[in-house]
DNA sequence: ATTGCAATTGAACAGCGTTTATTTTACTTA
DNA sequence: TAAGTAAAATAAACGCTGTTCAATTGCAAT
């Protein structure tokens, strides 16, 4: 087949990148590839070159979706009448259970094996931001409103948080359920924050 | 070539995991593959099949000698005479030390990208635990020495250092170097426990 | 209509994990 | 020592992978 005017390229885009996610979803991502994501989508693996650089292109758009669903998700539900450090705590048991809920999705985000001098794109670390920006907004309050202070104590809570889940739901601390993780979360950051507030006054 | 007794069922095992030691160690866990294994120490890609299950069975084995090696580096340089908290704290340096130095074999240790029913084995979990039991002991004086305690507390030191150890080695947290990463897991180490201690008083 | 361009394809390549029939070797028995 | 048996190693095959590229097809403008 040659040129069709079925789809923009634009379409052709966001189609792969809806069907990757649909594929990570459903059968995990040790069951995702370039090829399957083209048959989804009725296209053959060599179309997915003109709108991706490679297969590492695409799985950085999917999970992009996901980072984007990811961050709804925390936000929704975030009740605005909570304040302070249950605020915080609320976003941990939230990041827990859309890591449970969207797991294969989840996973994918921390997939490491890439070569070993490859950087993460520029727009992607841009995303992973904004993240960070939502909880050192919330920990102004701790740290006297200093930024900086902000951004070195959401680096502690958002990866201790990611690391007990990591952790957890691959089954490398034991057979923890995610309400035992949550727990453990939210010692964390109640337990962090009283030792780091003390020590300042 | 048909039976040869070059070396024992015992000998091959091991030459295996050496050479997978270092494939991963030299080239990255990207470049790993059996029949690599196999080319490097002069079988065929099928013999291995006579002393592992498949892959990832192999892959667990030399995941184990990481483990080993990680178990000995953190012990070798805790200094005994360091006590409490700062004992802690040297571990979490060794740690993030480790993941850096080796980082190939560290990073095979998380990889997730196996069938998503698939469960670790058993004697690889008990290889966990004994990991967990170093910083579980060191933290028995602050729990009252009860040990339900110490194993949770554990739970949360070690996901924490290791969630702000993967977040900042893969590059998710920006551009922070291993000092800083240090400095972040000390500040979780000290301020968790600063505030665990305080609210049982 | 013819031309030219752009999009799409299928085939090719080198690699992968895994299985299996076949071959080669070593050991055991006569 | 020779024959027979069992074990171990291999090569080849299968179906998959990511990626590249020449050939083909369809569209649009001339």
């Amino acid at each position: 087949m040659g040129r069709r005017n079925d789809h923009t390229r634009k379409e052709l885009k966001e189609m792969a990148i809806k069907a990757g996610v649909e594929l990570i979803e459903e059968r995990g991502f040790q069951n995702f590839s370039i090829r399957k994501v083209a048959a989804k989508i009725g296209y053959s693996a060599g179309t997915l070159y003109n709108v991706f650089e490679n297969s590492d292109d695409l799985v950085f758009h999917i999970n992009s979706v996901t980072l984007d669903d990811l961050q709804n998700y925390i936000e929704t539900k975030l009740d605005q009448e909570l304040k302070g450090v249950e605020a915080i705590k609320r976003m941990g048991d939230r990041y827990i259970e859309f890591a449970h809920e969207y797991n294969s999705r989840w996973n994918a985000l921390f997939e490491y094996r890439r070569p070993l001098d490859s950087e993460l794109p520029q727009w992607y670390l841009l995303k992973l931001n904004s993240l960070f920006a939502i909880v050192e907004k919330l920990l102004l309050p701790f740290v006297h409103g200093d930024i900086e202070s902000a951004k070195r104590v959401a680096k502690v809570l958002w990866g201790g948080v990611h690391g007990i889940c990591s952790l957890g739901l691959t089954q490398r601390m034991g057979q923890d359920g995610t309400e035992l993780l949550k727990t453990l979360a939210n010692s964390l950051i109640e337990n962090y924050i009283s030792g780091l507030t003390q020590a300042k006054e």
